[in-house]
DNA sequence: CCAAGAAACATGAATTTTCATATAAATCTT
DNA sequence: AAGATTTATATGAAAATTCATGTTTCTTGG
């Protein structure tokens, strides 16, 4: 017993999920984000190559959630891909509001070169970390994410559900 | 067998550590961020609360790694949320180039009941997600957290330092 | 078919963030 | 104790991001 019970001494943040998860995801990439720029690219750059390993040709709207990305900050980097010769922009030929993304040759040689190097340095990493495969964190990690995504009452603004909620105070 | 072997057919995004992580921090801290903000703190802002309930007074460098937040950044963030009357800065008497970061009144009421809320939700999204109170998945990210903070070679600038929970050093 | 609404992107202004460097105050070195 | 170095923070300009909204292109009910 006495589980329970907060202790009034212990710090707050460094015992906090949403810290441990914000610091543990920053630590891991730190090293892999430098290895990205110094190939020349930023880390949402890195993001929407990845992701266009995966799914070259989607469209603006589905490689924005894919790489976790706002839409018009996505058409703002996409933009500069595209000048940069990394990836082409065509409008899709059954809907013309849709803008397909896809990589150019260039744009995919090194694609593929950094997911190569990320799936070494995965591989490092989890072998050092617990010398196993990564199964069982990525299954947790995925299972709180299906989680976070299903049930939680999930809503854009404003309404309550986070402890007592107050009205909206501004200050 | 043929564990080693990869699936050339395989998504890498979905199944890659820094993204699992990367995605699981911001599935998770999506509603309470929201909240955050409707309280008028931006994330930010709301991470330098929380570190100083824990370490009130500390300087801006130990913040800024505390916050997770590169110096000249804080800096900036703190100014402003001085010119709020959330947090005063004062030179340190011992050490004229530092500069304490304290809350003030009104910045530790509000700091108070945000991290009442934090507390909140995070009981209730540990006791949805696997029933318990979280010690597994805490203990995981800390030790990764650690394996990465300590050994891991190659070290990139300006990222936290978490794990450990220093003390403000006086030196 | 047409008007209304929705969906997909783009855009612009205000704000933030980044990066390199300036300034200032301690600490060393000899 | 003067000069050199290091540490702590601030600053400025360029770049990126945010937020609200604009434009264009489908979709749909009547």
């Amino acid at each position: 017993m006495s589980k329970t019970i907060e202790d009034p001494k212990a710090p707050f943040v460094p015992n906090y999920l949403l810290y441990l998860l914000a610091a543990a995801s920053e630590a891991a990439s730190a090293r892999f984000h430098s290895h990205v720029r110094t190939r020349g690219l930023r880390v949402p750059e890195w993001r929407v190559m990845a992701c266009l390993t995966d799914t070259d040709g989607s469209m603006v709207t589905e490689l924005a959630r894919y790489a976790m990305i706002e839409q018009s900050r996505l058409t703002k980097i996409i933009i500069q891909m595209d000048a940069r010769g990394l990836v082409s922009r065509r409008s899709d030929p059954k809907d013309g509001r849709r803008v397909r993304v896809f990589l150019t040759p260039q744009g995919r040689t090194l694609a593929d070169e950094l997911v190569a190097d990320a799936r070494a340095h995965e591989l490092e990493l989890l072998k050092s970390f617990q010398g196993g495969d990564g199964t069982e964190i990525k299954d947790t990690l995925r299972a709180l994410i299906r989680h976070l995504e299903s049930d939680q009452p999930n809503q854009p603004e404003g309404t309550a559900s986070v402890a007592r909620n107050a009205e909206i105070a501004d200050s």
